[in-house]
DNA sequence: CTCATATCGAGAAAGTTTTATCGAGAAAGT
DNA sequence: ACTTTCTCGATAAAACTTTCTCGATATGAG
């Protein structure tokens, strides 16, 4: 009942799958210099985690391990992918073809962690007709019969911050069951599609605030005195 | 000794610092229609969290708020920016001036949040001298004397993965105390340095696996079966 | 072959974050 | 003026995550 392959999917913490993918990639690295066999103490040494920790985090991928010798490194890479889904490709549209989008449109490393972007829709009679890295800009109106036909279910948000909500109301009803979202925007979605915010301000403010604890500086100094006047 | 502005930047929870942007976003587009005093209680029904979460995320700015009122908005938006550093500019320099780094040069709101990228800089021959967004990319090896006259204390990594450390040892080396790093590398850095990651994997991981558990899909499909074998 | 050592896997403990509860105080209605 | 209602601020409880501990087992040395 508890077999390696045996995988409920159940109760998987956030911060595990924020710390798988790199773990991939550190052992896809390794796996190019050779390396055959690999311990989670091995990769807590490289990375710089605690043992424990990976371990549990591998042991979610439902891979077993041997005593004193660890995992067979070709063989943990295929559990992370397979867990992960990024063997299971899964074609997504795009909607913005701005500076973002376009960038986004080129990186063709999605591609090979099963996220194919095969298609740009935009407003901006400038935009529709060009070609961005081999996909021509199409008018975002024939964005819903295209998610239809393709039976896309991935979409991908990197219009303004205004046009967010509308853009992701018309995908939704196309059909699209989860939504990536690169403008700082605040966006609903029903119960049954997965919204994933991709927030440059989150790291910018921890960024910012940790400089400053560092360096010395105190939220302090503006003349802020609120509870003064009341 | 524990008045409003004897915040002490300790102890800040990952998580809050997460959230603050977000309420931040909420509140300006209300400062825009006109609103002057805001509660916790709002802000958690427009952003679906739980009242009490918003309440401490937002004591820790240190801003005191009245009972049965909540808080007045301008100060809100003003002591969350004071709390962040957003009203503190810094300058920084991006390494990198790819697809990804142009993108980052062209987006003003970061000017508005207190980063200014001053500074470009590439080792491609084709690249070097291009002008991006009003800034002329220049040569890496020009970025440490550059760093060191200008004080730039923040350095963003935009070049490929395989370049990211060697680029950072440089920043680091000329005085940058803090990475922003958006190439898929685990990169190191000394004690005294800030590292903020931003890792698209994060988000595609957590993406691709919610959307393969809520569509039913099991990763046991693809004929992994490493315990049969031992 | 036996022993020492390193690592997995599981469960317990410690720490952190989130959620619930309660008293106090400010505003609005009676 | 009094009562009701709502929200802050603080404390307590619950949930979750990380870290510690321990027994089992595979490998390599003696
Ligand atoms: N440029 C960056 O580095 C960066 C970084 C982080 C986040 N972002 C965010 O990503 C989004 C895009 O940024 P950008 O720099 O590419 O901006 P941009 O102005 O270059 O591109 C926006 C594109 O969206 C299109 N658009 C607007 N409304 C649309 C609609 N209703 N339907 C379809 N397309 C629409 C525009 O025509 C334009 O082509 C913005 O929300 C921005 O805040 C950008
Ligand atoms: N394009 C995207 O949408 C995207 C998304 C997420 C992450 N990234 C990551 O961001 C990085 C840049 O991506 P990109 O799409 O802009 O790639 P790109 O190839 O367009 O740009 C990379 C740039 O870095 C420069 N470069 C290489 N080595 C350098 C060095 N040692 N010093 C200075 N500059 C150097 C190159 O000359 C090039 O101009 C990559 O690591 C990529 O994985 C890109």
């Amino acid at each position: 009942m508890r077999g390696p392959n045996s995988n409920l999917r159940r109760d998987v913490p956030e911060a595990s799958l924020r710390r798988l993918p790199i773990y991939y990639r550190s052992l896809q690295e390794m796996l190019l210099s050779g390396v055959a066999q690999v311990s989670c103490a091995d990769l807590a040494r490289i990375l710089g985690l605690d043992p424990t920790q990976v371990r549990k985090d591998i042991e979610m991928t439902g891979i077993v391990g041997k005593p004193r010798v660890g995992y067979p490194l070709g063989d943990l890479v295929r559990w992370i992918e397979n867990f992960l889904g990024w063997n299971r490709p899964k074609t997504a549209v795009l909607a913005g073809a701005g500076s973002l989008g376009s960038a986004l449109l080129g990186y063709e490393k999605f591609r090979s962690h099963g996220m194919l972007i095969i298609a740009a829709f935009d407003i901006d009679p400038d935009k529709i007709g060009q070609r961005i890295h081999g996909r021509e800009v199409q008018p975002l109106m024939f964005l819903p019969d295209f998610v239809r036909q393709a039976h896309t279910l991935v979409g991908v948000i990197a219009t303004s911050a205004a046009a967010a909500q509308s853009v992701t109301d018309l995908m939704v009803s196309a059909g699209i069951r989860a939504i990536w979202n690169f403008a700082p925007a605040h966006i609903q979605v029903p119960e049954r599609v997965i919204l994933q915010n991709e927030d440059l301000y989150h790291s910018l403010a921890s960024l910012s605030f940790k400089l400053e604890s560092k360096m010395g500086v105190t939220p302090t100094g503006n003349g802020i005195s609120y509870a003064e006047d009341n």
